[in-house]
DNA sequence: ACCTGAACACCGTTCAAGT
DNA sequence: ACCTGAACACCGTTCAAGT
């Protein structure tokens, strides 16, 4: 039987979960479906194609359902659900980190957090730089989260704490919108 | 005569700017010195100890003698520091994200950013936090902000404005930190 | 349409041997 | 101490040819 793409993306997914990103290649990757490599290209126009396929895949399998009302909650909530997909998979977040740098997918959450965020009363001109500031801390604290608990899991003595709490940083981004938000509405 | 680290890091430096981070390849720093790729194992480790001394040399380039004396203006002041030392050089802000993520150097912002917080009367155990919070957002929007700088400069019809400003986001984050500063001097 | 086989133009790193 | 030469074990991508 003939591969499609999508025995491309789960095979991917899974050398990443097993491996690395390091160790996904497209070589590897044709490896494990007994194909050359030359066939991937059949499937995909590109390595990074795919790799944005992957990351999309590991947004869609940690979807959660919503229940925040308050914009303030909601922007938790999607920061959270983004914070634990990447989590859940090895090299997650510098896999979607990577892939939103490059414009190739993994646009979901910024689109989910400026959802929330002119929900807010906030002036819309600050909208995008609002989402984009919460996108960047999510990023930047689970690369460095993950990257501290793959290191204690592959040595080390065992679980020295975090060097930073995603909830406090979280906390200071919202406070900081939210100071805005109270601005605004006065100076109507 | 004999070639030295700081050689190694001089020729990195230049393919960086010229070429992009993708071009930094031990046999293009060696084929540059008129060297056989081995002969670059002699003065760095590997090629993430280069890729870490060439960060560091991009920051230290970048430093600029410090004014500000309240807390809040010296993070403003350090970030823009950073941002200005990465945009400086082609695919700087991804090079020292990297470096910092891999923990090979580049130190010296979160130090800095640590020191500024110190002084601010925030509780010294959310100071770390604090501190990665700002590194984060300022690392974040600089990839973007390069990124969408050079797609810019390599095509398009020129100038579209960018996604996010960066003196906007950066003041959501230190005015959250002020929030908790306030909220702790009350409490006591 | 889907795939093979071969090639092109590369990688980082190691190691014995030379001076 | 510093470097060469050769090797090892890889990369992403293209393209003519097969079925």
């Amino acid at each position: 039987m003939s591969r499609t793409r999508e025995d491309l993306v789960a095979v991917a997914l899974r050398l990443l979960d097993a491996h690395g990103l390091a160790d996904v290649s497209m070589r590897r990757v044709a490896g494990e479906l007994d194909l050359q490599p030359s066939a991937l290209y059949h499937h995909v126009a590109s390595k990074q194609e795919l790799l944005g396929a992957v990351a999309d895949e590991v947004l869609r399998r940690g979807a959660r359902p919503r229940g925040a009302v308050t914009w303030d909650e909601r922007v938790v909530e999607v920061a959270h659900e983004l914070r634990d997909a990447m989590l859940a998979y090895r090299d997650g977040a510098e896999l979607v980190s990577t892939v939103i740098a490059f414009g190739l997918g993994a646009t979901q959450p910024l689109e989910d957090l400026t959802a929330a965020l002119g929900d807010s009363g906030l002036d819309e001109s600050l909208v995008p730089t609002a989402a984009r500031t919460v996108l960047h801390l999510v990023l930047g604290h689970t690369i460095e989260e993950q990257t501290h608990l793959q290191a204690g899991s592959a040595g080390a003595i065992d679980a020295d704490p975090l060097p930073a709490d995603f909830g406090t940083g979280l906390g200071f981004v919202v406070d900081g919108i939210r100071a805005r938000v109270a601005e605004g509405s006065t100076a109507m």
